[in-house]
DNA sequence: AAGTGTGAATTGATTCACAGCC
DNA sequence: GGCTGTGAATCAATTCACACTT
């Protein structure tokens, strides 16, 4: 859904599918878990548990990246952890803006786990002029005027889009004329971009609707089998939903 | 991913696509947007290139949920929002509690996209029993020992997760035990929960890193088209990267 | 004996293309 | 004539199952 396709650079035969891709963060975030427990080795099942997936699905992700792992052994954790990072790029520095700091920018440019790995907050740049000025963490929040030059000079290729819906795409489209091409947008917008800009979007409010559209399903699923005893009056109101069943 | 299946409700042939699901919160708010423009009918063209999918894919989406078009005519706007609505759940109360408010947690809080369409926070709960008593917007925030009952007497099936990892999977065994059935998990490690339990997780620096993979090829195929020009040298570093291509 | 790597089979999603209806 | 609804075709992802390696 995501990445235009890019023309396939001329090493060997690399075309990670998009599915694998997006798992492989997971493998980094967990392999490293395991190296700081001080471990050295992981059988496919191990990591794949830690993960979240099966093994078959590890096994074929990580046959995509290369083959990393010794037979009846299993994988070794650094060298794998190694093999990730540089297949995603974090071995190098992504310098990072974040567009837009209401309560959900504001939140991203304290939260932990963005700024690790590689990635460093250049610059948070707000539409509105009067928060300019305002100090953040350790930054200072730039007017949207400056957002080429912020861009031109610190080389920024990559950014976070937290704005309101109806600022968005001008600013997209302000981020791809300056040279960005990889947009992490917040807002509930589609953001239309030329081919070569990736877009990935998250979705606050549509993740909560697709978690009510099977809650109700469940729901509707205990209101149909109660009713369908009998002897039990239906409860006023649907009570804590299906119990889980083992 | 997310769904175990639960056994079908009786009703007639509905086996909504997991795929079809996930975007009919785009279809709901695009179709929003188009009425309070005033526009009384869209075409699956007009509709689709608002919500940014391509229209044989929302004509296929829509038809799982019936036939709700006129051929030669389009979708009635009113008509086809209320039964996205009702399909999704959007016409019944949700009252959803938010555990951990640290940036992310708080940011949520305030957050207006998620309080409308039906959700509603009905307590803020924190691990840390420091933040207990600290308000966020007109909420309380809540000592993490009241959970149980905050849940059982206020109906609760759905939570958002956004402590730490270190703390999600106990926090996550609480609530499941204690009636919830829907997870919306920020925490960066993959939780466990019985079948019947539907987890959706939002994991920010994955995206970022899926980004960053993507990033890197085109930067690499800049790199091997320059350097395969003889007469120009390297720059040093590699600067903004691929202009967009039209 | 243990566990990876991978073809083959399967399942699921998307796109095509057009019959059918307004 | 215009546009929906949908079978058929295609493409992508997942799972199976086992040959192969250590």
């Amino acid at each position: 859904m995501t990445s235009r396709r890019v023309e396939r650079p001329p090493g060997r035969g690399r075309g990670i599918p998009e599915a694998t891709v997006a798992r492989l963060p997971l493998y980094h975030r967990s392999l490293m878990a395991f190296g700081d427990r001080g471990v050295a080795t992981v059988s496919s099942e191990e990591l794949a548990a830690a993960a979240g997936v099966n093994s078959a699905k590890l096994r074929k992700d990580l046959s995509h990246l290369g083959s990393y792992g010794t037979r009846g052994v299993g994988y070794d954790v650094e060298y794998l952890v190694y093999q990730i990072a540089r297949e995603l790029g974090l071995t190098q520095d992504w310098p990072v803006v974040i567009v837009g700091v209401g309560n959900l920018g504001h939140a991203l440019a304290n939260y932990g786990g963005f700024t690790s790995r590689g990635f460093r907050i250049a610059a948070l740049v707000d539409v509105d002029p009067a928060r300019a000025g305002e100090r953040v963490n350790a930054l200072v929040v730039q007017p949207l005027r400056d957002l080429e030059r912020i861009i031109d000079e610190g080389r920024v290729s990559i950014a976070v889009l937290a704005t309101p819906g109806s600022a968005a795409q001008d600013v997209c489209d302000r981020l791809v004329a300056a040279g960005v091409t990889s947009i992490l947008n917040f807002a509930p917008v589609p953001l239309a971009v030329p081919d070569g800009v990736d877009v990935r979007k998250v979705d606050l409010a549509s993740e909560l609707q697709i978690l009510a559209f099977h809650e109700q399903r469940k729901q509707m699923s205990v209101l149909s089998a109660v009713s369908s005893l009998p002897s039990l009056a239906p409860r006023a109101a649907v009570g804590p939903a299906a119990e889980a069943t083992g």
